[in-house]
DNA sequence: CCTCGCGCAAGAGCAGTGCTCTCGTCGTGG
DNA sequence: CCACGACGAGAGCACTGCTCTTGCGCGAGG
């Protein structure tokens, strides 16, 4: 009697195929080893598909390993053969979200050829439509940090792809890998060593005044993602679209773009 | 034996008084009706200083009502005859917060007579320090909101003390109440309308220009502390000092200070 | 062909959480 | 003087992450 609230929802529910059709059979016996190997892609896979609907539903503090076995109807210790902890999960997960992120950037982004400015917008509005689109997951990485959670290096190369593709805009603007002609605008050392190495996340030469506007670019529109996001503009702002629109304005101009 | 780690902290501990002396003497029976209701006033303002404790430890999302309750020596039950929800401990917090912050920011404000430039940067300098010194309650403030939880109304004018200490600044700048001369600089009809509740929040004229020119500021200095403090500069840039700096000289610029 | 072993899922259980309800106590106002 | 109301404590519910043990089923080795 005690216990009951595990097998609940396995009382009187047939299998219920997570997706595919086949899941009765799923141990499919028919190459041994590499069937069973391929099993395990695919539970692994929908673990953390359940996992990502729960966090879009719910938020990253919200999501539940139990609730997510609940989902695939299997018991709340059975996942921990797939994820050794929670904090295993949100690294997938966090993967998966940057990559979902970096790659919606890197589509909208018209590349080489194209006027930087044009290019930056529309980076811009693809930036905050993805935002717009899946409010968790951007909390989830540009907001508050999980605590005691501290992302692992396998994060930082998705993570990177959408700073990437600012810096390439930047480095696509006339004259971005020289120093620029205006003296007053010359970098001091320490600045320019204090952001050396976000230079190395781009192929092509780009001169630290450069990397500069674009930190300040993403700063910018991250500041104003987040503030609409997270309500801080709640109650000041009537039209988000009209606002947003008039800071990539700025953004493009400060970018020298 | 169910129910003792409730009461294990209370076993062989002696009173063990809060901070001030006098505790097992607490209900002090003086005056009848208003000692209780100091008395009251009191465990509210503890519960609230031990949530605040934890808070700066271990986050908004580690908050934990058993653990305040623990700090006090008191019954987890206790806490809710003084706050209903964690809800509303949390908006008391933030109340608090946005109190704390805006403080800082008003006091950094030299006021109007010192040039606008130098204002900004002492206001955007203060603000980074206050998070970098309380980076919980910054994530609580400007990090992912709780799941579940709106803030309520009471938390809008602290909000806003910030806000209202850059549009203040804004306002100072030559001209800010007027369109700027440039007719390109004009702002479409559109964007001034979206953006006029928030020169509501000062009392001096402002152009909606300037109010742009102010917002785009604040998302600035929000993105800038928030890729800082939530890690996503941290292998990329080596001096955030320098850095931030430079940032401020960038939005100082923008303000047209 | 049978049996062993390994991978896996399931269940129970532990410590913790927010929150509710009940009960005993104690001080105060009628 | 007594009842009422505020209050603290404790038990309990439903939930969480995580661990440990048990048992099942499949493929491989003898």
């Amino acid at each position: 009697m005690v216990g009951r609230s595990e097998d609940r929802y396995a009382a009187g529910v047939p299998p219920l195929p997570t997706d595919q059709s086949e899941q009765s059979d799923r141990p499919a016996p028919s190459a041994g080893r590499t069937a069973r190997a391929l099993a395990r892609a695919e539970l692994t896979r929908a673990i953390l598909d359940s996992a990502r609907h729960q966090l879009a539903e719910v938020g990253p503090a919200g999501l539940s390993l139990r609730a997510v076995a609940r989902d695939l109807d299997m018991a709340s210790s059975a996942v921990y053969r797939y994820f050794a902890n929670r904090d295993t999960l949100l690294t997938a997960l966090l993967v998966r979200t940057y990559d979902d992120l970096g790659a919606a950037a890197e589509e909208a982004d018209a590349g080489p050829g194209v006027d930087p400015g044009t290019r930056l917008v529309a980076v811009g509005r693809a930036f905050r439509a993805w935002a717009r689109a899946h409010p968790h997951e951007y909390a989830l990485l540009y907001g508050s940090p999980v605590p005691g959670y501290v992302a692992p290096a396998d994060t930082v190369a998705p993570a990177t792809r959408i700073t990437r593709v600012l810096l390439d805009i930047a480095a696509s603007v006339p004259g971005a890998a020289d120093r620029p002609a205006d003296p007053a605008a010359h970098l001091d050392a320490v600045t320019a060593a204090a952001i050396a190495p976000v230079a190395t996340l781009t192929d092509r030469p780009l001169a630290p005044e450069s990397v500069a506007r674009s930190l300040h670019a993403w700063a910018t529109l991250v500041g104003a993602v987040s503030l609409e996001l997270f309500g801080h503009l709640h109650r000041a702002v009537l039209d988000h679209d009209a606002h947003f629109e008039h800071v990539l304005r700025q953004v493009v101009t400060d970018l020298g773009a």
